[in-house]
This record gives C-alpha cells, sequence and structure tokens, in this order.
RNA sequence: CGCGGGGUGGAGCAGCCUGGUAGCUCGUCGGGCUCAUAACCCGAAGGUCGUUGGUUCAAAUCCAGCCCCCGCAA
C-alpha cells in the first residue's frame, strides 16, 4: 500500500515569509515533506515591537522553531536564516551553499535582486494576494477591500526583480461581497495560496506548467497603508466608508473623532438618508447611531472603541458617552 | 528603562487635581400601567473602588511597587 516515497523526487525548497499571512504556507509545506524537502528558511530578523518594545520573532520564526523542537536530535533540520540585508553579498553566499531548486516567497517583506534569484535553478516563486496585475505591492487586500471589487484572488508568479511582475503560474479566484472584511480574505487567500504552491510548484519545477506573462495595461497599484488613510471623512458615501471599515481593520482601524478624543468604528452598515449636516448624530436608538454622510447617506454604527477603551457595542457605548441629536463628530 | 491613556455594584461611565455621606445612564429582581413594548411610573437588591504596602485621625481620592487592559510607535 505505502508508495516508494524514496524513489519520488522531491522538490527542494528555501521558504521566505513573515507574517501570520506566510504561515499557511509554511505549514503545508512542513505536513507535505514527501513532495518538498525544506532547506532552510529565511524571514526578517527579530525586532523590538509591541508595548514596551519587546523583541519579538516573526509568525514564521516562531512556527519553524516550534517545529523543529519537535524533531528528535537525529532529525534532519533546516536552518533559519534572518538576514539584515537579503541582497548582501555575505546572505547571498550562504543561500547560494544551500543548493535549492525554488525558493518559495510569502510575504517576506524584502525585495528580492536579480542576483539573489539566480541563486535558485528555478528562481523564486510568490504567493501575492491579489489576481494581477491588479494590486501590485504592499497592500493588495485592503486596496481590493477599499475598491468593493467584487471578484479578487490570489497569484502564484515567477519573482521578478520589479515589484510583484512576474510571470503568472496559477491563480485561484474567489467572489467577495460587505460581508468580507480583511482579516476574513487574508485567512481564505492564505489558504488558497498555500493550495496554488501545493499543487503547482512541483509542477513548475518539472516544466510541466509554462508562466504567462502579466498584460502590463490592467496594472494598478496596492501601495502600504499609511495609517492616515483610517480618518473618515463624512463627505463620503457612506458605502465607501464602510468598505473603509472592512479593509482597514485591524489596523490601521478606522475612526472618527469626538470632542478632540479618537472614536474607532468597528462595525457599520449604511442606508439612504437625508437629514443632517455632515457628520451629525441623526438618529439614535438602543443598539446604533446613525451619522449623516455625503450623497444622502448615513452610516449605521454598531460597534465602537473609545480612545484607550476596548471596542464596545453602541448600546453600551452611549451609557457612558451619551449621545444626543445634532451632536458633531469628526470635528 | 520608547511614549501616553485606563482598571469604581452585572455593563458603560463620573468622582481623584482641591482626602472625610459611592454618583450617572442601563441591566437585574419585585410591584403598577398598557392590547402591547428594548416604552412609562413606583420600590428593592447588589460595590474588598485591580493588587500590595506607605502617609494620615481619616484614602476611590496623595505616594511607591506589582498585575491586567487600551492606544501610539515599530
Amino acid at each position: 500500500m505505502a508508495k516508494p516515497v524514496a524513489t519520488v523526487q522531491k522538490t527542494k525548497v528555501v521558504f521566505m515569509g513573515t507574517p501570520e499571512f506566510a504561515c499557511s504556507t509554511f505549514n503545508m509545506l512542513l505536513s507535505n515533506q514527501d513532495i518538498f524537502e525544506i532547506c532552510a528558511v529565511i524571514t526578517q530578523p527579530d525586532k523590538p515591537a509591541g508595548r514596551d518594545m519587546e523583541v519579538q520573532r516573526s509568525a514564521v520564526k516562531e512556527m519553524a522553531e516550534k517545529h523543529l523542537m519537535t524533531l528528535s536530535k537525529v532529525a534532519k533540520k533546516f536552518p533559519i536564516l534572518t538576514p539584515e540585508n537579503i541582497n548582501s553579498t555575505e546572505a547571498l553566499r550562504s543561500v547560494k551553499e544551500i543548493m535549492a531548486h525554488v525558493a518559495i516567497v510569502v510575504a517576506y517583506g524584502q525585495l528580492l535582486s536579480a542576483e539573489f534569484l539566480k541563486l535558485f535553478d528555478h528562481g523564486a516563486v510568490n504567493v501575492h494576494a491579489s489576481l494581477l496585475p491588479r494590486w501590485r505591492g504592499a497592500a493588495p487586500i485592503q486596496w481590493c477591500i477599499l475598491s468593493q471589487d467584487s471578484v479578487t484572488g490570489v497569484t502564484l508568479q515567477k519573482v521578478a526583480p520589479k515589484l510583484d511582475s512576474g510571470d503568472i503560474i496559477a491563480q485561484s479566484q474567489i467572489v467577495i461581497d460587505e460581508s468580507w472584511d480583511a482579516p476574513k480574505l487574508y485567512a481564505d487567500l492564505a489558504r488558497r495560496g498555500a493550495d496554488l504552491v501545493k499543487k503547482f510548484v512541483p509542477e513548475y519545477v518539472k516544466g510541466a506548467v509554462k508562466p504567462q506573462p502579466q498584460d502590463e495595461s490592467l496594472v494598478t497599484w496596492a501601495p502600504k497603508i499609511k495609517k492616515e488613510q483610517g480618518l473618515i471623512d463624512w463627505q463620503k458615501h457612506a458605502k465607501i466608508i464602510c468598505a473603509q471599515i472592512r479593509a482597514l481593520t485591524p489596523w490601521p482601524g478606522t475612526w472618527t473623532t469626538r470632542e478632540g478624543k479618537v472614536v474607532k468604528i468597528l462595525r457599520a452598515t449604511w442606508i439612504q438618508y437625508d437629514g443632517g449636516q455632515i457628520g451629525e448624530l441623526v438618529g439614535l436608538d438602543k443598539m446604533n447611531f446613525w451619522v449623516q454622510c455625503g450623497e444622502k447617506t448615513a452610516l449605521q454604527v454598531s460597534v465602537v472603541q473609545p480612545e484607550s477603551r476596548s471596542r464596545m457595542p453602541v448600546a453600551e457605548y452611549v451609557k457612558g458617552y451619551p449621545f444626543k441629536k445634532g451632536d458633531r463628530l469628526g470635528t
């Protein structure tokens, strides 16, 4: 019954990734070591982060170290590399010694030079959280939701020196609606990305799939999100504000101000309404409050987070921070 | 020692600066009103004020340490 595993040619890979998003693919590699031989893991160096600036390791490094600890002393282990600059001559030299077939890159966090890509027989492949050529760049998931796209997906591309411009090996599509927020889409695309890697990387290495070039006329960009993008502009259509709330969670969040203090809005829907000034509180009940937005719409808010406080339903928020009709937000 | 905000009956807050009866909006329980109510009226229960120690005749309130939560920054 058992397959003669030893006769199967394993794909020798170097895995490169950093945050949570990369862990799905990494985990897939760990549990498919009959197909993939993990020669090394490369991730971003530990950095001070969080409150008190404690040094923290990346999600991938944490997972890798936990995995290594479960192995017996004689088991074959892979090294974890955390170069400050992956393109430095020093880093290039140590990666070259690994002699892997291909690098699998998922949200690694550093651009890869042409020199680096030459270190592998088949270069590097990358999981990107959009349907390239749409949303090249650092924050495809957020921009996709901000733009209210109805279809998105994940792309497996051959890494080119120019960011996200590589030939497409495979894609997986998904239809999304207003029920999708960034964390949900992250989780879904991470899983789909892992599936693509499992299915297509061995094929690609064998030369069984021919990567297709991207249509440069359809390129759009998804630059890194800036904190200021979370500030609500009440002039906008409430639908756009809803998209903003779904796209920018959990970071940087979407907020307005009330009497000089920040109030994050964590959950909201919208309605047609025209009866107040922009940013004015136009309605209030036990569970929600409504704020006048642009284009005859209003935002119906149900969950908020006041400055220095935890998130809470509006039902509780209004007990401690009483509202009355006509109050203004965002001033 | 990166910066700042906060921990007060079951929930959300005020009170702290200018020490000395525990307050507000709700919820809960009992009663009333109503065809009815997440409505209204009457009444009641429920709090070691995060924790440890200090100052004081007296600490939620002032001082020091510790624990936990939140935001900024990365």
